[in-house]
DNA sequence: AGCCGCTTAGGT
DNA sequence: CCTAAGCGGCTG
């Protein structure tokens, strides 16, 4: 009789080939062979963290060729089942190596082998002698003394102390001079809350609508999907909270996702405020032991909530109760680099596996869960009242065509300005250029001054005494002279963020302003202050990028102006006239809140304009199904599938021969198109020329099926090695 | 991806 | 003649 015992595992490696490696397992592994293990093997010269994706016991490969793992690392799996199944999905969906999703979906620390369920923690305590010796004798050893003030109240466990950076010679000197012990103790997972939820505050009365909303989410019996569609002040946290009190007193847990920007300390506490239970907290400031922390706890059950950003879609949950992603429309959820998953479509996807229900909830939902919605495919709940008394928003547009501007604002904007700031409200501008100028223009010559690396102009900040290309991060001083004639007549072109707060500083003496940009916000907490500054009344005038847009809501805020719509209406990317209707809207809901009427006002060469006229008189809604139907027309996405070839190289022929081979096996049947290869729209970016083709397929599986055919093909093209090359499906930006 | 080894341009 | 950088091949 033979053993059952497997000799060989595939394993699935960090590395961008799709395919998986054969391992042979030694005569007496430490624990079984399951895949969603990881294991550490040797890999060329290099050893690497991968996963166990199968078990076997035969190979095909001669003996001599197979190597024997070095070790299992996990006595369980790092991946629970739905997890692993998930990530394993999204790796066909994305077209990226099992390797590379599975990596993405684990911490950074366990990809580098930390424990992932550690059985006993190290804890820091002060020693008996230490207490007798007080602390105020480390004078001299500031660090030392921080730590044992610290410890003086309460012991520390490392990873505690890890997370908190603190000085590590500190804690090596306060144990050489034995101040300070360690001692084991074994982990001890707390889940009172599972059986006594305790509450924070008394929850809100819920108006009717939200109530419906609630119990609609609530009568979901495992996997089930709502679109929560409401207007900004509606309620939709409220909503959330509700749901989470049923979720969270049935003893299971909640993963919540939001946007990068929408992560702010108000919204976490909100949570925390309501039910006294440990909150897991993800972003993407946080150190590698931090996010382990956050993932530890969201896999031992111990963290009811888990909170986060993109990433936090693939944190683990004990018990499994439901997932809520909000603003579902931002784009922040697609990933850009690397791998190019969407946190949404993974986050459905999971719920799917998982059997938990998932709520989106967006003021201006995306085009793609709205269909999704209206198919019937997503539950529709729908909040409309505002909440308190604010009066509905009143909307203009300024047709601009002919009106002298001062800085980019016609006469018209600058007189409704005085009036909301005579008033003592606030006035909030956006203009989606940050700097002080687009360009650096020669008076004499008209030479425009571009970046050397890119198809673009250079940007004037003045401030900084520097031109900047805002796609490579090229930058020098500003020249002195034009580089085409040399004359020393050179002027910004267009008005940027910068210039806009200098006039305005000038044309509003008596107003400070304030700008929020990347510029003004680059240092870490800038942002939180500037809005706190905000509302607290410290300043009346905000100039911003739509980085101001999303997320703050600014009670005194009564006149919002949108100076170029222009350039945000006329885009190459078929998603612009969908984002410039989401902007608007979440922009027209940070005026007028708390009872003061506001005001919209656009700035158009194009007041006719029917994207424009039908978003403002029918609002969002309408206007979203509008731009549906003339995407089906188009054969766009949603309506269609999208998967988008990038190549970049440093001779243009080498990208476009790599695209053309593509475009050559991919098929050109009804149902199916192929658009390219064609010139990025920015052609040329940090050096390297840019082309791309478009493939589209009416049906999902047509199109998973047509690339998965040829991608083993396009992976062996001699073309694929003379550039770099990625797929990205369901592309959100075509620039 | 990351590493190695080979080729080639450039410096002393 | 030696060193630094660029490209291609390979990983079980």
């Amino acid at each position: 009789m033979y053993l059952i015992m497997p000799q060989f595992v595939e394993v699935a490696l960090p590395v961008p080939m799709r395919r998986s490696y054969s391992y042979r397992l030694p005569a007496q592994p430490s624990t079984s062979p399951c895949p969603g293990k990881r294991v550490k093997v040797p890999f060329g010269k290099q050893q690497l963290i991968g996963l166990i994706t199968a078990t076997k016991d035969s190979c095909e490969l001669p003996d001599a060729q197979i190597k024997e793992i070095i070790e299992i690392i996990d006595d369980e799996p790092a991946l629970s089942e739905p997890l692993y199944k998930l990530t394993l999905w999204a790796a066909r969906y994305y077209f990226c190596s099992q390797g590379q999703m599975l990596t993405q979906a684990l911490p950074v620390a366990l990809r580098k082998g930390a424990d992932a369920a550690p059985k006993s923690r190290t804890w820091l305590k002060l020693t008996d002698k230490a207490r007798e010796a007080g602390i105020t004798t480390l004078k001299r050893a500031p660090a030392q003394q921080k730590l044992a003030e610290m410890l003086w109240q309460h012991p520390l466990s490392l990873d505690e102390f890890n997370a908190m950076e603190l000085s590590k010679a500190a804690l090596k000197g306060l144990e050489d001079k034995d101040w300070v012990q360690r001692e084991q103790v074994p982990v001890d997972i707390n889940l009172g809350w599972r059986t006594a939820l305790e509450l924070g505050e008394t929850p809100h009365k819920l108006n009717k609508e939200q109530a419906v909303a609630v119990a609609a989410i609530n009568a979901a019996e495992g996997y089930a999907c709502a679109l929560l569609e409401g207007i900004t002040g509606s309620g939709k946290t409220e909503v959330y909270l509700s749901v989470l009190e049923k979720i969270l007193s049935e003893g299971k847990q909640a993963l919540i996702l939001v946007p990068e920007i929408g992560l702010t300390p108000q919204t976490i506490d909100r949570f925390r405020r309501r039910f006294k239970v440990e909150v897991a907290v993800i972003h993407s400031n946080l150190t590698d032991n931090q996010r382990l922390d956050a993932w530890r706890a969201g896999r031992s059950g111990e963290a009811a909530i888990i909170i986060g950003t993109r990433s936090a879609l693939f944190t683990p949950m004990a018990f499994p109760g439901i997932i809520i992603l909000d603003e579902e429309h931002d784009s922040s959820f697609k990933q850009q680099e690397g791998v190019g998953y969407h946190a949404r479509d993974l986050a459905v996807m999971r719920g799917h596996l998982e059997n938990i229900p998932v709520v989106l909830g967006s003021a201006t939902p995306s085009l793609e869960s709205l269909q999704n919605a209206l198919s019937g495919r997503y539950r529709h709940l729908h909040l409309g009242e505002r909440a308190g008394n604010a009066k509905k928003v009143r909307q203009g547009i300024i047709d601009i065509r002919n009106q002298p501007l001062k800085a980019g604002m016609s006469a018209a904007l600058l007189n409704e300005m005085r009036l909301h700031l005579d008033a003592g409200n606030q006035v909030l501008l956006f203009l989606n250029r940050r700097g002080f100028a687009p360009a650096l223009l020669c008076h004499e010559c008209g030479h425009l001054h571009e970046c050397d690396r890119c198809d673009a102009f250079f940007t004037v900040h003045q401030k900084l005494g520097e031109i900047r290309c805002h796609h490579c991060g090229n930058q020098y001083a500003i020249p002195r002279q034009c580089h085409n004639c040399g004359s020393t007549m050179l002027m910004g072109q267009g008005i940027g963020t910068e210039q806009l707060e200098q006039v305005l500083k000038e044309e509003f003496p008596k107003y400070p302003v304030v700008r929020i940009d990347r510029d003004t916000t680059r240092l870490k907490g800038s942002l939180e202050n500037h809005l706190q500054a905000i509302h607290r009344g410290d300043y009346k005038i905000l100039v911003g990028t739509q980085m101001l847009a999303k997320g703050h809501h600014f009670p005194d805020v009564t006149l919002v102006g949108l100076l170029d719509v222009d350039g945000a209406l006329f885009s190459a990317d078929f998603r612009a006239p969908e984002r410039f209707g989401q902007l608007y809207t979440q922009v027209a809901g940070r005026a007028g809140r708390a009872a003061k009427p506001g005001t919209v006002l656009l700035q158009t060469h194009q007041s006719d304009n029917p994207i424009l006229r039908e978003l403002m008189h029918k609002g969002y809604g309408d206007f979203a199904r509008g731009q549906l139907s003339e995407r089906k027309q188009a054969a766009l996405p949603p309506a269609w599938h999208m998967v988008l070839a990038r190549a970049e190289a440093h001779r243009a022929e080498d990208a476009e021969a790599f695209l053309a081979a593509i475009a050559a096996m991919l098929p050109r049947d009804r149902g199916f198109e192929v658009i390219g290869p064609l010139p990025a729209p920015m052609d040329r970016k940090a050096g390297k020329h840019r082309r791309q083709l478009m493939f589209q397929a009416e049906q999902r599986q047509g199109l998973q099926q047509a690339l998965e055919a040829i991608l083993p093909a396009i992976d062996l093209l001699p073309e694929a090695k003379r550039c770099r090359w990625s797929l990205d499906r369901d592309p959100q930006d075509l620039l």
